[in-house]
DNA sequence: TTTTGAGTTGTTCGA
DNA sequence: GTCGAACAACTCAAA
């Protein structure tokens, strides 16, 4: 009976999970592996929180396995010779994985499958980016997106997954060295792996969602973007519940939620198309862009100190929890590429080390959407008002006065920043 | 090929 | 206090 490798990545999941469905259904024994090898990521492999959260989505997923026969194989990089030695330990004549789409990793795998006799599936997006023409703008796309219906079944849940005999060796969890010296985690308020996520879905009401999906001082969101870029929920499951939730009350308002899983994405496709956005701008007038180097500002940015409360706040709700509210993230996110004018590439590298959700295509978009300088984008005169925003968006000032407690001194003066802003677009003008 | 309409999330100013 | 216009021109997508 031929035995099948599981090579598990941003996939965490048991169900829905199509290569691990795909290798049960071969009936023979399963092999679920991970393997650490940031290395193998290019410029970004995981930051230090997200570290963290796969350290403990690998004991959720390895508790997981265990209930269902199995465990999980830990081993370290590199990839390729790590899993041509565990086909030889074991006699596995395959390999199966859910595919990746970041470009470091896509030429990764494109080695990996050349040298083996492997089989990748999709389990992370919607719709393949090959599959749509690479669009730029939001609108079109979505559309196109939803035209196309999303098709299929979902994986169910495998029953058993038979275990080879005898088991291949595993280092410990722990081994990998993914948890932080100092523990700066401890304000962390998740449930990372499989369970986690599927509480917080069905703790979503998305019939609050158009009204308070903006207000962070409420629970308006449904927090499941770390679950989500770990794959431990697949959009194909959100999707699901959301379109049973608009069957039985059409008044839902699951369609705006689902808007924003188009949006996750866009980011995807986009990233896929256009493979340098990563590091460069979309729109190339902006590589003359006069940034300003200012690591004095940047590091009031980053400890959330810059004299604006609701900047503030988010800085550090970030820094405490891993997370940061997404209305808040685009008020930081233009406080640093507008006020200071400090390069969106450094506000993308500091989301990338403390956002449990660090995602390289969500936190591109997002970035270059408000530098005003990617698909979509800003702007160039859109500019967040601090104070404004926090009237608006935390009108009773709880936000703010949960993350801080005391007066700053503004760093900047909000009002000529913007005139300084407006003069620094002006001079990449055609012309 | 040309044309047309539209494009996530805002702010300020002046009537 | 409220409201509409200006803030630019360009690029994209589709007809």
């Amino acid at each position: 009976m031929s035995t099948t490798i599981v090579w598990f990545r941003l996939d965490l999941r048991l169900t829905d999970n199509p290569a691990l469905q795909a290798a049960v259904q071969r009936g023979g024994p399963v092999i679920p592996v991970y393997i650490w090898a940031p290395e193998e990521e290019g410029d970004w492999p995981p930051g230090a929180a997200s570290r963290w959260w796969l350290h403990h989505s690998l004991k959720a997923l390895d508790a997981s396995l265990r209930g269902h026969g199995s465990r999980l194989i830990i081993r370290r990089g590199p990839s390729l010779e790590t899993l041509q030695a565990l086909m030889k330990e074991t006699g596995a004549d395959a390999v199966y994985w859910n595919r990746r789409y970041e470009p470091a990793l896509i030429a990764r795998d494109k080695v990996v499958k050349a040298a083996l006799p492997a089989e990748s599936f999709n389990s992370a997006l919607l719709f393949e980016p090959w599959e749509l023409k690479p669009y730029k703008v939001f609108t079109p796309f979505w559309k196109a997106c939803l035209a196309k219906k999303v098709g299929g079944a979902l994986a169910p849940r495998p029953q058993k997954i038979a275990a080879p005999r005898p088991l291949p060796r595993s280092l410990e969890i722990a081994e990998l060295d993914l948890l932080p010296k100092l523990d700066w985690a401890k304000g962390f308020d998740w449930e990372p792996g499989e369970a986690g996520a599927k509480k917080l879905l069905r703790r979503f009401n998305a019939s609050r969602y158009t009204a308070d999906r903006d207000r962070p001082d409420l629970l308006g969101t449904s927090r499941l973007s770390p679950h989500l870029h770990f794959g431990e929920i697949s959009p194909r499951q959100i999707w699901e519940a959301c379109s049973r939730a608009c069957q039985a009350r059409p008044q839902s308002n699951a369609d705006a939620y689902l808007r924003q899983l188009g949006w996750r994405e866009f980011a995807h496709h986009l990233l896929y198309h256009f493979p340098h956005t990563a590091e460069e701008p979309l729109r190339p007038e902006f590589g003359k862009f006069p940034w300003r180097a200012d690591a004095k500002a940047l590091k009031a940015w980053q400890r959330g100190r810059t004299g604006y409360p609701l900047v503030d706040a988010g800085m550090r709700e970030l820094w405490t929890t891993g997370w940061m509210h997404n209305r808040v993230r685009m008020v930081v996110a233009s406080f640093l590429v507008k006020d200071l004018l400090i390069s969106w590439q450094e506000g993308a590298r500091w989301f990338w080390d403390t956002l449990v959700d660090a995602d390289l295509a969500n936190n591109t978009l997002g970035w270059q959407w408000t530098a005003g300088c990617g698909a979509d984008a800003a702007p160039y005169f859109r500019i967040f008002n601090p104070a404004s925003q926090a009237e608006k968006f935390d009108p009773q000032g709880e936000y703010v006065r949960q993350w801080v407690k005391e007066p700053v001194a503004p760093i900047v003066n909000h009002a000529a920043a913007r005139d300084r802003a407006l003069l620094a677009h002006a001079k990449i003008k055609v012309g």
